[in-house]
DNA sequence: GCAAACCAGTTTGTAATGCAAACTGGTTTG
DNA sequence: CAAACCAGTTTGCATTACAAACTGGTTTGC
């Protein structure tokens, strides 16, 4: 392959380079399903934040998004897709790339 | 040191987040002195973009921009200031643990 | 000698974000 | 049965990143 330009080293996926959506894939990675209540207690963004983010990763297919009910109290579940794992691991490796770049 | 909340290490400087910029004081970084062609044909942004983001970063303290002249054409300089190499580094730091946090 | 093309950038206009505050639809409590 | 609470969603606004248009000067063609 030939050497990459800068401009595309750092084309990164706008998405995810957002930092509340990577603090948000980054529980998701670990954790594989959780609840809106958790991801909010977690990450310390307000409920509005956090729900108009899930939005876009639910959007760009980086998530899945389940409502159910716990008793009579509605409940969000989240999980991270398989596109959304194959993402963020592009997003880290590019990121790597980039650090290396740096130094 | 208490464990740092997500918020903290995810609470990364905006102004050096943007690929764009990061990406110009990447060049920086290795080079320390460079024109504004130099700068537009190693990033390939468009004049106008990279004209603002180095404002940008000239309001943000992390670079000097310095205009001179080539014979009768103007030529604008541009390079890192020590804030800005402190900043860098302290970005690139916190992206690391990012990454590592993502693992 | 002057119009057209070119050079090195800057300014302006626009659409897309990210965030906070207000809102919604339902449930529990006094 | 009104007030408070819960689990989110929608709305409004200020900030942005980018592209296109502009500026002020220089060189080229005729």
């Amino acid at each position: 392959m030939a050497k990459q330009s800068l401009a595309q080293i750092f084309d990164l996926d706008r998405t995810l380079h957002e930092p509340a959506r990577l603090m948000i894939l980054c529980v998701l990675s670990a954790v594989d399903e959780v609840d809106f209540l958790y991801l909010l207690q977690e990450t310390e963004l307000t409920r509005g934040n956090l729900s108009s983010h899930l939005s876009k990763l639910e959007e760009a297919g980086m998530v899945a998004i389940r409502k159910s009910f716990q008793g009579r109290i509605p409940q969000t579940i989240i999980s991270m897709t398989k596109e959304g794992q194959l993402s963020l691991l592009a997003y880290r490796r590019q990121m790597q790339i980039i650090l290396k770049e740096m130094e």
